[in-house]
DNA sequence: GTTAGGATACTCT
DNA sequence: GAGTATCCTAACG
């Protein structure tokens, strides 16, 4: 690597900005997770923008519910949900109060606490791995329910905090169709990558669940 | 190297 | 009751 990250905070006003605005622009910025262990920190590599009510997509889309309720609020907060039966996913809610936008962090480089990383992540054979994938990065970082509705910009006493790291230029910048997401949702290309980074997950298109036969 | 299938429990209809 | 913003392992080339 040949430029620094740069460790200036970023205030609630950079998530206080259209979902599209914010997710290619969160791209090389660094989220760092405070554990009592020690800190993590995780450069972005992927992610995907949801735009709250005109996004079928979107967790928001039908509405606020307990689940979702902490996309409602407001911006530089940190949604949490749980899914599939065993896996967290970790979102930073952007936009104004009451738009319901997010974005789901799908893919980072641990660029410290890598050590801790590796403790939550036994199955990861090489540090790409850590954070591949949107639970993956969740576990790495140690999220769960739990931090739903954290602050995502607090200072080194809170659960979190982001950095100007080092932008990417836009020619770097990938975009595609998000993944997992059924229906007309997936038609939106508000999937942002790093192009050639090797800790951005393989894309897999929504497949429906085939319900294993009660025998 | 790729692909198929199972695990798991929460959330909304 | 059915679907899910997924991951892991085993099997096969």
């Amino acid at each position: 690597m040949i430029t620094e990250l740069d460790r200036t905070p970023l205030t609630r006003d950079f998530l206080h900005r259209p979902v599209l605005d914010v997710a290619p622009d969160l791209l090389g910025r660094v989220l760092v997770r405070n554990t009592a262990e020690g800190p993590i920190e995780l450069r972005i590599t992927e992610v995907e923008a949801y735009d709250g009510a005109n996004d079928p997509g979107s967790h928001a889309y039908r509405g606020r519910t307990a689940r979702n309720g902490v996309m409602f609020g407001p911006p530089g907060h940190v949604y949490v949900y749980f899914t599939y039966g065993m896996w967290h996913c970790m979102n930073l809610v952007c936009g104004p109060e009451g738009v319901a936008s997010a974005v789901l962090l799908r893919a980072g480089e641990i660029v410290e606490g890598a050590d801790l990383a590796r403790t939550r992540r036994l199955s990861a054979r090489k540090d790409d791995e850590l954070a591949k994938g949107p639970a993956r990065l969740a576990t790495a970082l140690d999220v769960d329910r739990s931090l739903d509705g954290a602050d995502a910009c607090g200072g080194p006493d809170g659960p979190f905090s982001l950095r100007a790291g080092r932008p990417v230029a836009s020619d770097l910048v990938g975009n595609g169709p998000r993944t997992g997401v059924s229906g007309e949702g997936g038609v939106h290309p508000w999937r942002f990558w790093i192009t050639g980074d090797p800790t951005v997950s393989p894309y897999r298109a929504h497949v429906p669940r085939r319900r294993r036969r009660h025998t």
